[in-house]
DNA sequence: CAGAATTGGTTAGTATGCTAACCAATTGAT
DNA sequence: ATCAATTGGTTAGCATACTAACCAATTCTG
């Protein structure tokens, strides 16, 4: 009772206090946690993003992104332009700004990501990921049905297949097993 | 590269989707996180609790203790009143309607915790465990100095002083060695 | 004891996240 | 071809967290 307790405040804890960490980091570099990740995505993929796209790559919800871009763009780290071939999209783009200091940016979370994790066993690492990945499941598993209204969040994660001819429009539900298979999760 | 990489994307979509699920079972009775957290923490207190108090629990900070107890005493969850011993204090009380249910959403949190955690070895959520301590105790350390003004954290180092007047003033350091007491985790 | 430092609490402003509700465009089904 | 459903994006409104700046009370120091 008081072991499971933990788990949960535990789990938040150190959730907060990475990205607390990682927020101070990359702090003088005018950036967050949010922030970073946004960027990292869109350096990584072989082509523009739509909003959705970034969403998905993110794991959160559209209006949240919409105000991190606002954010982003507000502050010249990316440019939106509408997508010639689909009149509802937005593609999203690096701003020379961010593809000049991206490499740094990527370093900074590397190194503490490595601070961070030193003095923990591979063996254990691996252990505490499969334990996540699996509690994670868990929790977004719909609790009976929820119906199929508007899929729910799928976590997709940059993966270098270039192609996507039409580029922007990848599906949500083919972007989720996609990122399944890519980060032999299941 | 890859697999440390996902650590942190993971570390936080678990947490995200645990608060998410919480919340989502605890939405019916009115309540969220957040504040199912500070019942919980007030229901188990021996004496009503200082907001500094709450805090250091919680684990955030002052702030975000004020704009929560707004919410949770504009709902009649608790009472707040000036500390007769101390005029800068204000003690934090249950109130009837929170004191009425404390058992079922504790239940409701516990049901959660046993749900998520099912399927999970009892040594490899040690091992979890542990790592997350481990990675959270590292993520908290000062980088180097942070001056001396206001401690950083709600996790907080104060002299030991050991006065304590008229036992409703728990120093910070005592509520947080007391946390770490009643989750075990250290 | 007087001034300095610390502590409890608040406010203001910002960042991230969510849901609900909506519009416009595209796709699908008939 | 047309009407319904889906999808991309937005806005509004809320919850939760932070830092910075401040006031008032208490405690510490010289």
């Amino acid at each position: 009772m008081s072991n499971d307790e933990t788990f949960g405040q535990l789990l938040h804890g150190t959730a907060r206090a990475w990205r607390q960490k990682l927020d101070q980091r990359l702090k003088p570099m005018g950036l967050s946690q949010a922030k970073w990740r946004t960027l990292m995505h869109l350096s990584i993929a072989p082509d523009a993003l739509t909003q959705a796209e970034i969403a998905a790559r993110l794991g959160v919800e559209e209006p949240t992104v919409v105000a991190l871009l606002h954010r982003l763009e507000r502050e010249a780290w990316v440019t939106r332009t509408n997508s010639p071939h689909d009149r509802r999209c937005k593609m999203v783009l690096l701003g020379r700004r961010a593809q000049r200091v991206i490499a740094q940016i990527n370093a900074t979370a590397d190194k503490l990501r490595h601070e961070l994790l030193a003095e923990i066993t591979e063996s254990d690492l691996k252990t505490c990921m499969r334990v996540l990945a699996r509690v994670r499941d868990r929790a977004e598993e719909s609790d009976s049905r929820q119906s199929a209204t508007r899929p729910r969040l799928a976590r997709v994660f940059a993966e270098p297949n270039g192609q996507t001819k039409r580029g922007h429009s990848i599906r949500r539900k083919t972007a989720r097993r996609r990122a399944r298979e890519a980060s032999n999760e299941t």
